[in-house]
RNA sequence: GCGCUUGUGGCGAAAUUGGUAGACGCGCCAGACUUAGGAUCUGGUACUUUACGGUGUGCAGGUUCGAGUCCUGUCAGGCGCACCA
């Protein structure tokens, strides 16, 4: 009998969907397993085989996770809000849904042939009403929290609104925009408005008035992980700094717990990496400056408190507030113009080319310290979103210091012994500490740190700091707060209305807030976002409902919202909702949450580093703080796994002709190359009538072929896209050599977390093995038991196999499947037993076959349900130990043994050997290692 | 510049604690069966050498009886952050 593989996977994929084999329900004596992948945008274009990738090796890890009794979740769902179906919206008209659905569906028929073990009834999609209800929720919870940095957690605002009453900001430590100082009686005497604004300070999610990027071509804002080298990830439009007011989300007050939280967590070193860099802790010291002859003071932030006798001049950052309060008279008009300059240069220049720009403002700051007068500077190498917006500068050990010093000659002192500071700066934080204070200066205050090592000198100057009140350690954070609002159509709505210009939240029962319909996708003429196109789209507070815009009065009836939700908002916390996605009543049970508690594996791809898993956690940390998630990280483990790229194929055309002449001919020729579609090329081999018909203009094409009569194609490793006609379909694949292999060859093409280029040429050698086996499985079976090599031989593939689930090691595996298989044929194996037990360890990678083999070898069970095999160690013992005996680490001769030799043995009968005199000719024994079943090391001595 | 990561045949890649480098597959070579082969099966295949042998895990050192693996330095590719004080 054949393989037949469609008849196989056809059959098999209906029965379980009929039979509901990988529905997933709650079982309290079971342990959970919680598997999830990073759920896809469906794009238009389709999966292609880049795509399953991960989805096959989670799949595998779900399915022998199954077999070894755990009680598996392995949910799929669709991150459904997004940019390409709005814009496609805008071009056509095509309503987002329309084409999101379209997609979807697409999706969804590509991934059924490929059987995995998703559990489709907890299917969910962002854009779904039922969903982003809770969406809505949580971020209307974040509205009604503060971060308290004591407790590090999220609190109720009303728990601030009574310390606010009762003695204003006084002992007050908490997560805020900027530092705020009222009484409680100016508190109380504050309007509404006045109250609503200064609680914003506060809340989690919060309205501010924030620098934003801008991107004018598409209309909206952009999150910084959206922004590269200055144009927009999607689109690759300019992207601009602007101010605006904008919802907010307080992720930074989370930046200790999200630094903190990544080591009890099992997720790579470079990520995890990325991550501290992208929360970026400094430790430091803030410090105040005293500006001469007048009494404002500043503060400035550094890390290196060790240089303060080496400051020679401060600097501003151009957007600082203090900018105009401290330039002079003189100096006015000269720093009005550096601001324009600055101004006039967009995000994109400053970060390509760091000029050394800057102009003095006429003031003084006074160094507590040295009690020198040092010019206050501003330029824009000094940012006005980190630290204080202030700088001190150490040009002796601070390279960009050392750049704008030398730039316009101002003084730099050393202050580390030996330092060598003609050339440039010296920035290592080692070394010994002189010159603080220097030898030639009266001591300003009674205070040093020559001799003391650089660390010591850091620690020293913090206490004193401290002490003389002159300013405080400080942790800073490059993390920033998440802007939340976009000027889209396509995402979740804002549950909010403005009730004379005070944001109001929508009352809870009345969530989901549905989006509304509009005409037209594109911004208003008025330049309001898209929803200010929509009609229906008031709050009538009275009736609790959405009305239509022209009752809006302002007494009763409000605008609502017209900004909707990024990207993120709903792929935030949607590994909650697959634990329980059909409640309505929350956004998952307690019983639901504390059964599956958090994702024990998780597997994606390393571009969602910085963006997507930083607001997940930052996501799951809030919604841990008000109990509803029972974990404080939502991604146990994480694999990422890696691109597969393009295999794309050349076709060269001499030049001016209509004629093509092979890779191996075209020495000689003016060619250019042209990319083939690679669906019509073979091991490079191109079907040459297929490419007639392929284009229009190459129906009279001719052809130099090479001296086989072939022609032959170039071929490159690109990124798999439509232009380049490289996009290996899994359709296409599936149906040529079967689901299951397809599935066992993505895994054996290389390690999971390796990028590697896709070449479908190897795929063959996975589909005579599926058939090999299938002839192995089919000839008779016998009862008998198994004989001991077979026995070996199963034993040494259980152990692999088992061992490689758990290290993601599949290509391993299959290679391991295959040696088994060879040495049963050669055996000539026949018993049931060991069939068995290798369609069950088959089950994970090649479902379909395993589960007919488990039919045709009498089960009426779905094979999910088998037992994992148990590994037998005594198996793999041998009889006999061959062991290598060695001279000099050499390796010489093989020796055998009786299993069990004592080393001692072992040593001795190597030393009389008669093969070992040859080698011992002329030599003395030093010593002789041996490693107990492998080798036999004779150290000789001349 | 800083951080992470990877360098092994013609190709994708294997190699528990240091212990016969190159499993497995592709490709290639030879053979078998075939009217035929882009089917199937068998054997071979790191390089070099007629052979004995010699050389081999980016490069240069080191530790060790023994290094792909450990240490030091260095080069190259990939990724991330980047005027963060």
């Amino acid at each position: 009998m054949e393989y037949n593989f469609r008849e196989i996977e056809q059959k098999w994929q209906r029965r379980w969907a009929e039979d509901g084999t990988y529905k997933t329900t709650e079982d309290a004596s079971k342990q959970k397993f919680y598997v999830l992948n990073m759920f896809p945008y469906p794009s238009g274009a389709g999966l292609h085989v880049g795509h399953p990738l991960g989805y096959i090796a989670s799949d595998i890890y779900a399915r022998a996770k199954r077999l070894q009794g755990y009680n598996v979740l392995n949910p799929m769902g669709y991150d459904a809000y997004g940019l390409p179906a709005e814009q496609y919206a805008i071009q056509t008209g095509q309503h987002p849904e329309v084409t999101t659905v379209a997609n979807i569906n697409r999706y969804r028929e590509q991934l059924d042939k490929i059987g995995f073990c998703f559990d489709w009834d907890r299917e969910v999609r962002t854009c779904d009403p039922q969903y982003y209800h809770w969406t809505q929720w949580a971020f209307q919870k974040m509205f009604a929290s503060y971060f308290c940095n004591k407790t590090q957690k999220a609190h109720p605002i009303e728990q601030l609104i009574q310390h606010f009453e009762q003695q204003g900001t006084a002992d007050l430590d908490v997560a805020q925009s900027e530092s705020l100082c009222f009484t409680a009686e100016e508190w109380k005497a504050m309007d509404e408005k006045q109250q609503s604004d200064t609680l914003m300070n506060y809340r989690i999610a919060f309205l501010g008035e924030t620098m934003v990027n801008w991107c004018p071509k598409l209309g909206t804002v952009l999150a910084n992980d959206e922004v590269v080298e200055g144009v927009s990830v999607r689109g690759g439009y300019p992207v601009e700094q602007k101010k605006m007011r904008q919802w907010c989300l307080r992720v930074s007050a989370y930046a200790q717990r999200l630094l903190d939280g990544l080591e009890t967590i099992d997720w790579s070193d470079s990520i995890k990496e990325t991550q501290r860099n992208w929360i970026g802790r400094s430790e430091g010291a803030e410090v105040e400056f005293q500006i001469a002859d007048s009494d404002e003071t500043f503060t400035i932030f550094t890390t290196r408190a060790d240089t303060m006798f080496g400051v020679t001049f401060m600097v501003l950052a151009p957007e600082s507030e203090l900018v105009e309060k401290v330039t002079t008279a003189e100096q006015k008009q000269a720093v009005d113009e550096y601001i324009k300059y600055v101004k006039g240069r967009t995000e994109r220049e400053r970060m390509i080319d760091h000029k050394v720009t800057g102009v003095f403002t006429g003031s003084y700051a006074i160094n507590p310290f040295t009690g020198e007068k040092n010019p206050i500077w501003v330029s824009e190498y000094v940012l006005a979103g980190y630290g204080t917006g202030a700088i001190m500068a150490v040009p002796a050990h601070d390279s960009r210091d050392y750049a704008f010093a030398k730039h316009f000659d101002l003084p730099i002192i050393p202050l580390i012994e030996g330092a060598d500071v003609s050339e440039e700066s010296y920035d290592a934080k080692e070394g010994t500490v002189c010159n603080s204070p220097r030898p030639d200066v009266k001591p300003y205050i009674d205070f040093s740190l020559n001799g003391l090592s650089v660390k010591e000198a850091i620690a020293a100057t913090k206490k004193y700091v401290k002490e003389a009140g002159i300013g405080r350690v400080k942790v800073n954070y490059r993390l920033r707060d998440a802007i939340f609002s976009r000027q889209r159509y396509w995402g979740e709505p804002f549950p909010v209305y403005y009730k004379n210009g005070i944001p109001q939240m929508i009352p809870e029962e009345c969530l989901p807030i549905e989006l509304p319909e509009v005409e037209k996708f594109l911004p208003t003429e008025t330049g309001e976002p898209p929803l200010g196109n929509a009609t229906v789209w008031a709050w009538d507070e009275t009736n609790r409902k959405i009305v239509e815009n022209s009752k809006i009065d302002n007494k009763t009836v409000f605008p609502i919202e017209l900004y909707t939700m990024p990207g993120f908002a709903g792929s935030s916390a949607y590994y909650l909702r697959y634990m329980d996605p059909h409640n309505n009543q929350a956004l998952l049970s307690p019983e639901a949450a504390n059964y599956w508690q958090n994702v024990d594996l998780y597997v994606g791809g390393t571009e969602h580093a910085t963006g997507h898993l930083i607001y997940s956690r930052f996501w799951n940390k809030f919604l841990f703080d008000l109990g509803i998630s029972v974990k404080e990280e939502p991604f146990q483990k994480l694999i990422n796994q890696g691109m597969i790229q393009g295999r794309s194929n050349f076709v060269y055309r001499v030049k001016d002709t209509n004629t093509f002449v092979s890779f191996d001919k075209k020495e000689g020729y003016e060619v250019t190359p042209i990319h083939v579609d690679v669906n019509i090329v073979s091991a490079d081999v191109l079907d040459v009538e297929a490419f007639k018909q392929w284009r229009p203009e190459y129906n009279n094409a001719e052809f130099i072929l090479n001296d086989e009569g072939k022609y032959i194609c170039g071929w490159a490793v690109e990124k798999m896209s439509k232009s380049m006609f490289n996009v290996v379909n899994p359709d296409m694949i599936v149906e040529k050599f079967g689901a299951d292999t397809l599935r066992l060859y993505e895994m054996f093409l290389g390690p999971v977390e390796q990028s590697k280029p896709w070449d479908t040429n190897g795929i063959d050698g996975c589909h005579r093995f599926l058939k090999k086996l299938w002839n192995f499985m089919m000839s008779d079976t016998t009862a008998e038991a198994p004989s001991k090599a077979e026995l070996k031989a199963l034993h040494t593939l259980i152990k692999k196999v088992t061992g490689d689930i758990e290290q993601f090691s599949y290509n391993t595996s299959v290679a391991a499947f295959m040696v088994c298989l060879n040495e049963l044929t050669k055996l000539k194996s026949a018993s049931k037993d060991v069939k068995e037990t290798m369609t069950v360890l088959l089950a994970p990678f090649c479902p379909h076959l395993a589960e007919e083999l488990w039919h045709q070898l009498g089960h009426e069970t779905t094979v999910c349900d088998a037992p994992w095999p148990a590994f037998n160690e005594d198996y793999l013992k041998e009889d006999n130990v061959k062991m290598m005996v060695a001279f000099n680490g050499k390796a010489r001769f093989p020796l055998e043994f009786p299993a069990g030799i004592t080393p001692a043995e072992a040593e001795k009968a190597a030393l009389e050997n008669p093969q070992s005199a040859k080698w011992m000719e002329g030599f003395t024994v030093a010593k002789v290692i041996v490693v107990p079943g492998k080798m036999i090391n004779v150290v000789l001595k001349k």
